[in-house]
DNA sequence: GCAATGCGGTTTGTATTGCAAACTAGTTTG
DNA sequence: CAAACTAGTTTGCAATACAAACCGCATTGC
């Protein structure tokens, strides 16, 4: 076994976060989605939702837009092709390494 | 899609850190791996080492046994049964979520 | 009319991290 | 004996992740 795993060094931190791992994969099957609907379906709390939202936002790997329910805040979310891209090389490289270590 | 993803939530976090997934990896094949070796093939810094095996150490990961090559110290490490156990369970884990997300 | 409650988030506080750089203890080389 | 090497450990610090407190606005109870 002298395989080369040191790949998994190169992660992209900020998608392997369990928490912004989920989000990605719930945006990147969703086209657009609601901060509740966030917040359900991955199960976070607002307060770290919003902290890993804007953290993503930061990187440039989600589009946040806020807008307006009615007269309720509304705060909607889109994987941009940047988050899309780093969120396909992720996959790819862990699932590399589960294939090279199975 | 609504399928539960949420388990990413409860992977274990002392195996999800890339360098440390990358030693108790190299240990499941391993049997038993000396410093220098771990330190190569996993392409760490002595020190960085030395820190994640004091953590898993710690977790009752592995059991690190302080011998002499000659007059050298050696440090030799072994993954337990419960660093094993662990390192299947998250291997599970993250299988079963590249699998629904594939 | 106005306190209390709820909604949709953001900010703050804190304890934990992961890493690099400095350090330690002993050994060999010049 | 001084300098350099080996095999690690400890330290210093910036960056996290999470919970809890907070915020502005809207609605409800009285």
């Amino acid at each position: 076994m002298s395989d080369d795993l040191r790949g998994l060094n190169d992660l992209d931190r900020l998608i392997h976060e369990p928490a912004r791992l989920l989000i990605v994969t719930i945006l990147s099957t969703a086209a657009s989605a609601d901060f509740l609907f966030l917040q359900r379906e991955a199960g976070l709390t607002r307060g770290n939702l919003s902290a890993h939202l804007s953290k993503l936002e930061e990187a440039g790997y989600v589009k946040i837009e806020k807008t307006f329910k009615g007269k309720l805040p509304l705060t909607v979310c889109k994987l941009t092709a940047k988050g899309q891209k780093a969120y396909v090389a992720y996959r790819q490289q862990m699932q590399s390494f589960m294939d090279k270590t199975g």
